[in-house]
DNA sequence: GTCTATGTTCGACTCTATTCGAACTAGTTC
DNA sequence: GAACTAGTTCGAATAGAGTCGAACATAGAC
């Protein structure tokens, strides 16, 4: 009997796009969490700053770290609704979620785009 | 012999104020660490609500956990930079850095004052 | 088919946070 | 002095977050 459930962290065939919270779900406090640590401040920093506001595929990044360290900091950004991400043949494509973001809590990605690293 | 250091985390005698990072000491990452916490921003909010703009004693807020844990979450806030201690007597008295906030982090304390509790 | 590239999943480990009770300290009041 | 109060400190238990290696999956090029 096969199972009919769909995979709840499966990209959608048609769009590509990953599980992510809606706007109306994002949470304060998991967004605050998800940006909280140096290496995703980082990450949605660097996009601010040089995405020029286009899909990212995670290689963009140069984040030395392991890929299963970055596969973890991706998901923790994705599941706060922090970055989109979108399956396009072998990558993954990414984006700050500016719209939603900006709307439910204007102000913020400003803050992340004028950090200051603290070994900087 | 004597030990002439000065204890760390004693409150200065004269003003009483207990140690704390200076305005321009605050961390984006910190603050943002202090604030993820549903605990410590229901603290935030209701001095942004409620307080005036006055020093509150810590029982001023109505926190529903043991001392230890009121002091634990206290300490956090004021390592980061949240919230400034005063040592009245026996009682400590809190204030939200409103003002260096406002300076290092335009915008944040706002997003904390509109905040919704998830179980709301 | 093989090879390469991009990334996931799993399990384990370490480190840090959170929570709390019990004992304690220091003002205040009597 | 004793009693009360506001809060700290310590130690321990638990839960959670970050890190990583090894094995795996899948798409594209050849």
């Amino acid at each position: 009997m096969p199972d009919l459930q769909v995979d709840p962290t499966a990209a959608d065939p048609a769009t590509g796009l990953l599980p992510e919270p809606g706007r109306a779900e994002l949470r304060l406090e998991q967004v605050l969490s998800a940006l909280s640590d140096p290496l995703r401040l980082d990450i949605v920093q660097t996009y601010l700053r040089d995405a020029d506001g286009e899909e990212r595929a995670c290689g963009w990044f140069k984040i030395d770290r392991p890929k299963s360290t970055r596969t973890h900091h991706w998901k923790v950004l994705r599941e706060a609704g922090v970055v989109r991400q979108r399956q396009v043949g072998l990558e993954r494509r990414n984006r700050v979620r500016e719209a939603d973001l900006d709307a439910r809590f204007p102000g913020l990605l400003d803050l992340v785009r004028d950090w200051k690293p603290a070994d900087a």
